[in-house]
RNA sequence: CGGGGCGUGGCUCAGCCUGGUAGAGCGCCUGGUUCGGGACCAGGAGGCCGGUGGUUCGAAUCCACUCGCCCCGACCA
């Protein structure tokens, strides 16, 4: 294609509202415009790029044996009051009525829809596994889109579902889908962790997240260099630093001591001369109606998602000051697990074996010294406290670090969610009607270019892997109007198409230094100068990211790109 | 939803405090000179200053409301 053609509206300076690289980066280059928060157009090289994510998504997913759907994005409210979402998206979901009133929605994802399909057609057991999948664009309504096109309201997913007659079943087409999903993420040039994670409040028992260490990301993941444990910080587990200091020994009571004004744990810890990590902290929630007091140690904090599948609520929120007050007849800088017995009392594992810490006495102004958790009051211990870096991994022993991420795909197996909803049930051997067990796969494919783009760029612009830059190779005539450059470039340009290459031939009546700067900035993988050196037949090949450059024979520049991309 | 910031030509921004002719650089158009890392000269086009209402003889500028966008937090299959 003839660049002077084209729609490439790049830009010299970085739009104001850009923060990230990735968002200035494609917005600069000419990729992406914004119509409103959180939706963008993908002009002509953003949907190149796409196109050729797409096409090796859709590569891997055949070969897998899954087969492409598209799936209506227009959903009726009815099929996701049966499975429930529509209570549970809440305001993430897009909701419309149409012109008789009735509730619609934007789907976020599609369970419900596959799973309708399949219930309404899929009879016997000899009909699985099946594995669907789509490309499509989905919708959700975020409370603050952000950074380009990594937190967005509309983006496209490809989105797979499987159905299977057991669980050895599901696993087999949850390890096919593991398996494509590194070979797309390998074959997009990315560089990704593959990590444990949360399978969230939808149930289900295994989940892995596909994640690119990038600081544009909003996930942390924990990760240890020495065995390669690597879990979403939601649900990691580690050894916790050992206490600052040594408990008490005894079997002492506790005892109240008078602590005026000290409201927090770095007060507390001030005033008392000891280490944060001799303190308990004593969190009180409100899960799903009923308090509860989580206590951790002074130091630690508290994991969310830990919590709240330890208390299996599905709703759950800080308690307001004055339920605080109301249970324990204190403020919040003072409570403790002394004595309660209005409501549940979970424990954190790192407090097991600890003895004679300081606690809030559920009287404003004082503490306890002397509390020990099992003795003084009645422990349920389970893991609820959020991994830190410097914590040591819980298989070799190694420190732990925490990377931020952007995540490309997510993976997990539903199990019986939907088809227990929703009904889909076939014969099995035997004749007897059995639920049919689900998995469900997501990637983001706005998500992979941003992330390459965030991996893989410099001063000058992106260096996309070559595989889904929108172009492979330009050629770029140092100067278009002498005679000699130009047909030199265009034959050059030729040769590059009869080698299938994705050529773009810079023919603009530009100066050199602004087709080089448009060339370095959109990311193209190789360059082809016409320039001075075409008087001893030679031109330069400028590889994006390496910025190495090689002198070749004019005839033979083609072929030395060709077999550089097939490298 | 809480906190902060910003809306002035396509882009980056000045002007606003102290009301009185709407500006600069880049980009764009025409002509010319240039041509290996965002050229130069000359000429030119392009803006109801986010919107509404108010104050005033007069509002980009002051006041009120409102809409939009960005950032932090909350939120997050």
């Amino acid at each position: 294609m003839l660049w002077s053609k084209l729609f490439i509206p790049t830009l010299r300076e970085n739009p104001a509202e850009a923060e990230v690289v990735s968002h200035q980066l494609l917005l600069r280059g000419g990729y992406i415009r914004q119509l409103a928060a959180g939706i963008y157009s993908y002009l002509f090289l953003a949907q190149r790029s796409f196109l050729k994510i797409t096409r090796i998504v859709r590569e891997e997913m055949d070969a897998i044996g899954a087969q492409e759907m598209l799936l209506p994005a227009l959903n009726p409210a009815e099929l996701w009051q049966e499975s429930g979402r529509w209570e549970i998206m809440g305001d993430n979901l897009f909701r419309l009525k149409d012109r008789f009133g009735r509730d619609l929605c934007l789907g976020m994802t599609h369970e419900e829809v596959m799973t309708s399909i399949a219930r309404g057609e899929l009879r016997s057991y000899k009909q699985l596994p099946q594995i669907w999948y789509q490309i499509q664009t989905k919708f959700r309504d975020e409370p603050r889109p952000k950074s380009g096109l990594l937190r967005v309201r509309q983006f496209i997913m490809k989105d797979s579902y499987s159905f299977d007659i057991d669980a050895a079943a599901l696993d087999a087409s949850y390890d096919k889908h593991y398996d494509a999903y590194c070979k797309i993420f390998d074959r997009c040039g990315l560089k990704y962790m593959v990590v444990e994670a949360h399978s969230g409040a939808m149930g289900g028992s295994q989940s892995h997240e596909f994640m690119v260490a990038s600081d544009a990301g909003e996930d942390y993941v924990v990760n240890c260099s020495a065995c390669g444990y690597a879990a979403n910080l939601e649900k990691a587990a580690a050894r916790p630093t050992a206490p600052a200091a040594a408990d008490p020994d005894g079997d002492l009571t506790p005892e109240q001591f008078h602590t005026p004004g000290q409201k927090t744990i770095e007060q507390l810890s001030a005033f008392t001369k000891l280490p944060e990590s001799a303190q308990m902290k004593s969190l009180v929630l409100i899960a799903d109606g009923k308090p509860i007091l989580a206590l951790l140690r002074g130091d630690h904090s508290l994991s969310e998602t830990k919590f709240s599948s330890v208390v299996k609520a599905t709703e759950f929120r800080p308690a307001h000051p004055e339920e605080i007050r109301q249970l324990f007849g204190a403020d919040a800088g003072s409570l403790g697990p002394v004595g309660v017995k209005n409501m549940r009392v979970i424990v954190d594992e790192a407090l097991k074996g600890r003895r004679n810490m300081i606690a809030g006495s559920n009287k404003d102004d004082y503490h306890l010294r002397h509390v020990t958790p099992g003795e003084d009051f009645d422990a349920e211990y389970f893991d609820l406290r959020q991994v830190a870096a410097g914590d040591a991994c819980l298989t070799c022993g190694g420190a732990i670090a925490l990377i931020k991420c952007v995540e490309i795909g997510h993976i997990f197996k539903l199990g019986y969610r939907y088809s227990e909803s929703m009904g889909l049930r076939v014969l099995n051997e035997a004749g007897e009607e059995i639920k049919v067990i689900m998995g469900s796969y997501g990637i983001g494919i706005e998500r992979i270019l941003s992330a390459a783009i965030e991996l893989y760029h410099d001063k000058d612009g992106m260096a996309l892997p070559p595989s889904i830059a929108p172009f492979d190779v330009v050629v770029t005539p140092v100067n278009y109007s002498d005679a000699a450059l130009r047909s030199a470039a265009q034959e050059i340009y030729e040769s590059c198409r009869k080698m299938d290459l994705d050529v773009i031939l810079d023919d603009r009546d530009e100066r050199p230094g602004v087709k080089f700067k448009d060339a370095d900035l959109i990311g193209i993988p190789y360059r082809i100068t016409v320039g001075k050196k075409l008087a001893q037949g030679q031109v330069e090949i400028i590889d994006r990211k390496t910025k190495a450059s090689e002198d070749v024979d004019k005839d033979y520049a083609a072929a030395f790109v060709a077999s550089k991309m097939r490298a």
